[in-house]
DNA sequence: TATTTATATTGCAATATTACGATATAAATT
DNA sequence: AATTTATATCGTAATATTGCAATATAAATA
């Protein structure tokens, strides 16, 4: 084969699965990052900053929106991206779930 | 291309890549998502527990090892796999980042 | 030591991702 | 209206991932 068998998981998994995949990827890191601390940018930023081609940061931005994780607004011939907090709140709060679980059993593993 | 520009990049970018990516399939969700709730538990587990064959479970496992979000002991014939907190640790302290930022600044994006 | 039990590795086909040149789109400016 | 500015989409080559059958490995047990 070599494609996901998405349908049997939970919504729930695959949504995650998406957000994670999305940022699994260092260009995607790098791009989360420099949003970060620039708060708002336009594409042209994000291809002056990274040693990639416009399509390609174009389809990596395309990606992370897709997942949820920035948003975009149109402004003049410009798109200006930001950070999107449901998304970044989705994905912690599952890290936040395996920490609490972790807390609450302090155990060392087998 | 094709390949992924990892030297472009900073050894923390690809790391954190590198970790969301372990995550960015649905059955290693699940693989996680189990582990939290059974605390440690062998691969046949997992094999019983998700519609995946074993060599694909196997696979899914050395990723989520290789990333460092788990570990396993070896325990007579079967490996006995659970949460690797430091792992954990570092991809939510990514998000933690980010989540304070937004808090400090608190402005609608563009 | 032969068998059982549990997991890993190999090999391969199907599919997905990455990257970018060429080109399209779309709003602003001249 | 032609040009400029900014981004998206298309097409495609190179590479990576997914999934599993077959097989290998390795410790425990009979």
């Amino acid at each position: 084969m070599g494609a996901t068998k998405t349908d049997h998981f939970t919504a729930e998994q695959n949504e995650l699965a998406v957000i994670a995949k999305a940022l699994g990827h260092p260009a995607r890191i790098a791009i989360m990052e420099y949003l970060i601390k620039v708060d708002t940018c336009i594409c042209g930023d994000i291809v002056n900053e990274l040693p990639l081609a416009q399509p390609t940061v174009s389809q990596h931005l395309k990606e992370l929106k897709n997942a949820g994780l920035i948003k975009g607004n149109i402004e003049g011939t410009a798109i200006c991206y930001c950070i999107n907090e449901p998304g970044i709140e989705k994905i912690r709060g599952f890290f936040q779930h395996i920490t609490d679980h972790l807390d609450k059993k302090r155990k060392e593993c087998c």
